[in-house]
DNA sequence: GATGAATGAGAATTCATTCAT
DNA sequence: TATGAATGAATTCTCATTCAT
């Protein structure tokens, strides 16, 4: 009695979900190609196959739209990166784990926006303003991910593996800049070197700059 | 003489800077308030008390006063860093005070769009999509800070300082990730430690990253 | 079946082409009343009563706006005179009715634009330059009327009707002279002829021009 | 005693009017260029080598200056073709003299905007408005030129050279029609005819047209 | 007088958002 | 529910004209 209320209800909340997730597969490819300015929601809705109005009935706006994407977009990040940490052994092996899945999405086709969205919008001036500063945005899975790598940092100094001396933030935000690798654009240019090898070595450095100095 | 020709030409000439370098300014200020895209010829006008149309007799266009900004800034920014290291003696007092000015100039409201806007630029994607990509902006200013931090930073390798291992532009990459403190915004929130502190402990980190290890 | 498919399209359809003849409508309008560099497009939208907007909905811009009146009138124009050809018998008669119909638009308020502005674009050269030259509007019909106007001159002169010993061109060019009734504004004034009778003399004049001569 | 007084004023006024004339020139030069609405003041100041407010302290505005070009050379158009008219002998002369000489204006560079010019304002719509219709000009020179067309007529008329039956306008409106030269630019494109033997052509033509028909 | 910097009204065009169908 | 035509505020840029120097 109650499924013939509820299952055709629930189709029609699934083909909604299904069209959702179209329009935001879209409007991530756009962006991805155009930049957020560039991007009207009109071309959105064109690539859908979709009036434009009916993206207006599945989000309130452009902004929120992108809000939407950016939001999964990060939480998903965030997760990659947890799990990342989790299969990995020693707070070392996590860290340059993390490194690895985060440099490599950046250079996968198929997970670059989903790495490198979060970053633009973290980084960029343009968009940290509108998402970040006025709408609050990425706000909690940032804290996230901070939480994740400073519980990482403190663990290993805790077992002697880190530098007690060197303050979690400051050891929090250099490993933060090392994950963005917009800056591996500019300078990997001539050298090709891959970037398996290139996170090994900024590993290697990362380790030796928060190790333990003997005798310090 | 001839003053009486020179003089008045170079007096228009002077008022004409002024006229100019107030425009600059108030660009740069409505830039820093709300982004390139929020930021329209008349409210810049507005700010220097001037139509809308005199602002078109300095600058072909909006985008091309926008990059007579990013590239006055940029420039002053390199030469600022340029200086900073030729007053420092050994490789690593360079690259540690460099490290200094950078972030100094990130929280000293007098210097802030200096320092921060060709990184926003460089860094951020939308204005990277428009003003690098499309326009070349920055190109030869970012080369510049790339060979003297590389010169540096060979340097020091050949003078038995720096780790030879350590690829250049692997030692560059994370250099120029660490001059960005976008995330130090992040993650000092809280500890409100002093800029200097921070910058002592990053350099710290840095060398300590780079250094060479015994017995490797 | 198909009906309720194909007709909301094709009422869709015809509410657009309606509104886009309003559109054309108001603007040749507006055209005529001001000419090309007076008329704005705000204008054009109020007088239809739409926002201006809109008026980008069916046209790219203001040019294309005023080509597609342009050429939608010189079409017409051109079938109106081929169908007026094909009514009459002999070669005269034929240049004679065209002479009738085209100095009959031009005094006709119903059909003034359209016998008026393809003659003031081709013969002016403020619009000469923005739309024949530029944009090579127009000559099509004004090769198909040249073609017309040939052939019946060819013929003429094939049937021992006019005189071989003029070139075709100069019949041709006398002939689209006389077809522009600027001229007859400024004489015909004190006058007051009546159109037709005008036509009469002028055709008689043509006539008598082209006419063989005995003993020549 | 006066002319110490006289003299420099005169001097002063012959500066004047030698730039007067400068501006004129350039003017008439690029408004030949580029057209009435493509013409901009700054511009014709350029050309001339002086500052844009010069131009304002000879002429009232843009439209003043070009209506002195214009009737400055409607002025010489009409006075070239009573020269012409004065020097031929018969009526038929008159009239052929002055399509030769008005068709050789326009085809030769030294003398095209003088002829051309005020044909473009006459028949075009766009400066027709502007000019004739709202400013009232060139209207005394075309009378003029009217005048004198309509007494060669009437002369030839009154000698038993032309046709009496045929209205004057009618004649009239004709020989205008046939003194603008706009179609055979269309039409001469591919016969290259000399322009004289065109015109001969013409004349022939014309007064075949007007002349007096045996037995009529 | 001559200058040319400054003005500001005005034009074309775009696009996020709304809403009648 | 989906549509997409309509909206209109906002933006960039132009240029004839003015006026302080």
């Amino acid at each position: 009695m109650m499924q013939p209320v509820t299952a055709p209800r629930s189709l029609k909340e699934k083909q909604r979900q299904e069209r959702e997730e179209l329009i935001l597969q879209a409007a991530e490819e756009v962006l991805a190609e155009k930049g957020y300015y560039d991007t009207s929601v009109d071309e959105i809705a064109a690539r859908v196959g979709i009036a434009k109005g009916t993206v207006y009935l599945h989000f309130p706006g452009k902004e929120d739209l992108v809000v939407a994407i950016l939001q999964r977009n990060a939480q998903a990040m965030v997760e990659l990166v947890e799990a990342t940490a989790a299969e990995a052994h020693s707070n070392r092996e996590k860290l340059e784990a993390i490194l690895q899945v985060v440099y490599g999405g950046f250079f996968d086709p198929r997970k670059r926006q989903l790495m490198q969205l979060p970053y633009a919008v973290m980084n960029g001036s343009e968009l940290h303003r509108v998402f970040v500063e006025k709408k609050g945005c990425l706000k909690k899975e940032w804290s996230r991910l901070a939480a994740l790598i400073a519980s990482i940092v403190e663990a290993g100094k805790a077992e002697g593996e880190f530098d007690k001396s060197m303050p979690t933030p400051v050891m929090l935000s250099a490993f933060f800049s090392l994950m963005s690798p917009r800056s591996l654009e500019h300078f990997n240019v001539d050298t090709r070197m891959p970037i398996d090898e290139f996170v090994k070595h900024l590993a290697r450095f990362y380790f030796k700059g928060i190790a333990i100095v003997q005798g310090e």
